[in-house]
DNA sequence: GTACGCAGGGAG
DNA sequence: TCCCTGCGTACT
């Protein structure tokens, strides 16, 4: 009798043995997905290479219960599986749960059944003429669903069922639709010389092993056009390829960019994606049968069996951060995938993160990066030779906009010349709804979430006060809710609605709208309102962050940011980073085409080294001068962070249970552990929240440093411990 | 993750 | 005394 470990998607360390039946079940090899009692329950999933941690007593050894007849998960998954545990501290069993989190997609699909004529179908029925439209519209030969068939037929549904169970139809099994390959198209576009270059670069990397490329261009300069190119160049190998982006950037535009390329659709995996179309999906990439993935973070974990190559588009979007469950970094974790599958990974930015532009030996002074093995290619102009916009600074200390306002008279007049030479605008200010704040002028009383340490954020448009945090959401009150007065509540800063307000003020000649990413009746509202910019029915788009990327707009010559320092406050690592690639970004959307963009970026801080990174258009100057204080202050790159966060509904047990931990934390040289203190957001959802952040020296295992003593920290009751290491937010 | 068993507390 | 709830544990 053998015995098999079995890895289950629970939140558990290791696998478990089952002994494997003798009754014909061939040797389940490692990957092979299986169904196995747990306790009373019964649990699907996968055969482990690695013995439990604690061995069984062999005489409570249980059986598999059956073979799932599902595609075994390729190696190289295995290992991205076990990387995921170890380098995020979170349990094996719960890095599973990433690779099966398609519920249902591991059982062969229940193939459908449709309705075929009798052999003779009018033998002594009676025949309207209801039934003959419904005979006519079989003639195809094929079985069809019995709605579809009523609808093909114009007729009820009761028609069909009654003759079907008049036996005048039979049902049949609907073969499984079978799409062709995907082919290139060849000679669709037309590269520059130095887009040829890189193309030529870039395919001359894929099927010769691992390698990772960073391909930096500036917004415009074609970068999808040119990965293209090496994406055709493993389809030709019969290579699969995965494009990971960000979830925000899964848009209807670059599928159309995509599929313009090839002789069909190629394959779309997000969070959007319906049950039944995702299980579809995941079993026709695990077969192989779909060549080009284009997916969010999650489809990193799809069972590809021959991938040739990766590519990560906005490379440096922070979204690529998972931030709950297990904290992984997608981009991270697809370079590990790349070393795994042996494949070359290329990763796309405008504005790489401060990380892989170093890793890249991309930054000019700065320490020699260790181990790395990147290649960089840069794109410095835009394609057709368009060129990046002038940044212009409006400082905000002597461009005061009114009372009530927040468009300094500079910018507003530049929305207006705009306006009138029939261009378009875009004003950026990265904050949803009417106003961040709603407080009583009578008392002082500021509107806040009852479950989280945070205000309430006022949306004109619903009527209601939401908090962005949890999703509480309750009806603008009337009275003050602490001093009972009537009609005194008002509003403090602005939020994109309040700014709308303004400029239709402005400008009521203009044809005005808001794009958030959470417009009413998305995603296909949110389609429309891009289209209606693109066709310039619309003059001015007001934007949070979902406009900053991705979008090509003919006319938009002028971009106005409303709040440039709004990213730069909170004391966030990445804070200066973030920013800077946000308004980097979002200025590559004036003047795409012939006319040359303006930007204009409202400040308090004209001296910000982000500011002044902007204004002089030198990216590189940003990113020497953000490494160095970085390496100064031994923080990531250099350093490794790795934040702790208590949480629980009692404050001073969270207070406890987090000074056990800081007093019990590891003593050794090059790790410091920082508090514990008040999480900035020191309560979210109900919860008290305290917070200890590590900080790791270069060269300190982090990690290994700090694993034993979380362990050992054994949180009790509701309390918990989220471990994050190399953590994005420092909420 | 979840089923179960145990302890503690309130209603009958 | 019964039953409900909350917590701690085990699961191969």
């Amino acid at each position: 009798m053998s015995t098999v470990p079995v890895l289950l998607p629970l939140p558990l360390e290791g696998a478990f043995d089952y002994e494997v039946p003798s009754d014909g079940m061939l040797a389940p090899q490692p990957g092979d997905v299986v169904e196995v009692p747990f306790g009373p329950r019964s649990v699907v999933g996968i055969v482990w290479d690695e013995p439990p941690s604690k061995r069984a007593d062999p005489k409570r050894l249980k059986p598999i219960k059956r073979r799932l007849d599902a595609p075994r998960l390729p190696t190289s998954l295995l290992q991205l599986i076990k990387h995921v545990a170890a380098t995020t501290l979170h349990p094996l069993g719960n890095a599973l749960r990433l690779a099966l989190a398609s519920p249902g997609a591991l059982e062969p699909p229940a193939p459908k059944i449709g309705l075929v004529p009798a052999t003779n179908p009018t033998d002594g029925m009676r025949i309207t003429a209801a039934r003959q439209r419904v005979l006519a519209a079989l003639e195809d030969g094929r079985p069809h669903l019995p709605a579809d068939l009523a609808r093909l037929a114009g007729v009820s549904s009761g028609v069909v069922h009654a003759m079907a169970k008049q036996g005048m139809l039979l049902p049949k099994p609907i073969p499984e639709e079978i799409l062709p390959p995907l082919e290139a198209k060849r000679d669709v576009v037309d590269l520059s010389p130095a887009q040829r270059r890189a193309a030529d670069q870039l395919k001359a990397e894929v099927g010769q092993g691992h390698s990772t490329t960073l391909l930096e261009g500036v917004p415009g300069s074609g970068k999808t056009e040119v990965y293209l190119e090496a994406i055709i160049e493993a389809l030709d190998r019969g290579q699969q390829v995965l494009v990971l982006l960000p979830e925000i950037a899964l848009t209807a535009e670059l599928l159309g960019r995509f599929t313009r390329r090839f002789s069909r659709d190629v394959a779309l995996w997000h969070s959007e994606l319906g049950s039944a179309k995702r299980r579809k999906l995941w079993r026709r990439i695990a077969e192989g049968k779909e060549q080009v993935v284009i997916g969010a973070r999650s489809a990193l974990f799809l069972p590809f069996p021959k991938l040739g190559l990766i590519v990560i588009d906005e490379e440096h979007d922070g979204s690529f951060k998972q931030e709950d469950g297990v904290p992984y970094q997608g981009r991270d974790m697809a370079i590990a995938r790349a070393q795994f599958e042996s494949c070359p990974i290329i990763l796309a930015s405008a504005t790489p993160a401060l990380d892989t532009a170093y890793a890249a030996g991309r930054i000019e002074g700065a320490p020699e990066p260790t181990g790395a093995t990147r290649l960089p290619i840069r794109l410095p102009s835009r394609f057709g030779g368009a060129r990046m916009p002038d940044i212009e600074l409006i400082d905000l200390r002597k461009n005061r906009p009114p009372r009530g306002n927040w468009l300094s008279p500079i910018l507003k007049e530049a929305l207006e010349t705009t306006l009138n030479s029939g261009e378009q605008s875009l004003l950026f200010l990265n904050r949803r709804g009417y106003a961040p704040l709603t407080l009583c002028r009578a008392c002082g009383h500021r509107m806040a979430c009852p479950n989280c340490h945070a205000w309430l954020v006022h949306h004109r448009l619903k009527r209601r006060l939401l908090c962005h945090h949890c999703g509480y959401s309750r009806p603008e009150p009337e009275h003050c809710p602490e001093c009972g007065t009537l009609d005194a509540l008002t509003v403090s800063g602005p939020g994109v609605e309040r700014l709308m307000d303004e400029v239709t003020g402005a400008l009521p000649a203009a044809r005005i709208a808001i794009m958030t990413s959470d417009v009413p009746g998305s995603p296909r509202a949110a389609a429309e309102l891009l289209d209606a910019m693109r066709s310039h029915q619309l003059d001015i788009l007001i934007g949070t962050q979902v406009i900053a990327k991705g979008h090509h707009f003919p006319d938009l010559t002028l971009v106005g940011v409303v709040d440039g320092d709004l990213g730069l406050s909170g004391g966030d690592l990445r804070a200066a980073e973030r920013q800077f690639q946000l308004l980097y970004q979002v200025s590559g959307r004036a003047g795409r085409e012939e006319r040359p963009g303006r930007v204009m970026i409202q400040t308090h801080l004209p001296d910000h080294p982000v500011m002044q990174g902007l204004k002089a258009g030198d990216k590189d100057r940003f990113y020497a001068e953000e490494l160095a204080e970085r390496y100064d202050a031994g923080l990531p790159p250099f350093g490794r962070l790795a934040s702790l966060i208590v949480s629980g509904r009692d404050a001073a047990e969270v207070r406890r249970l987090a000074t056990d931990l800081a007093r019990n934390a590891p003593n050794q040289a090059g790790l410091r552990v920082l508090g514990p203190a008040p999480a900035p957001i020191a309560m979210l959802r109900g919860r008290y929240r305290q917070r200890l952040l590590v900080i790791a020296s270069e060269g300190v295992n982090l990690t290994g440093s700090i694993a034993p003593w979380i362990k050992r920290a054994n949180p009790k009751g509701n309390l918990r411990l989220h471990v994050d290491v190399d953590p994005y937010s420092f909420l």
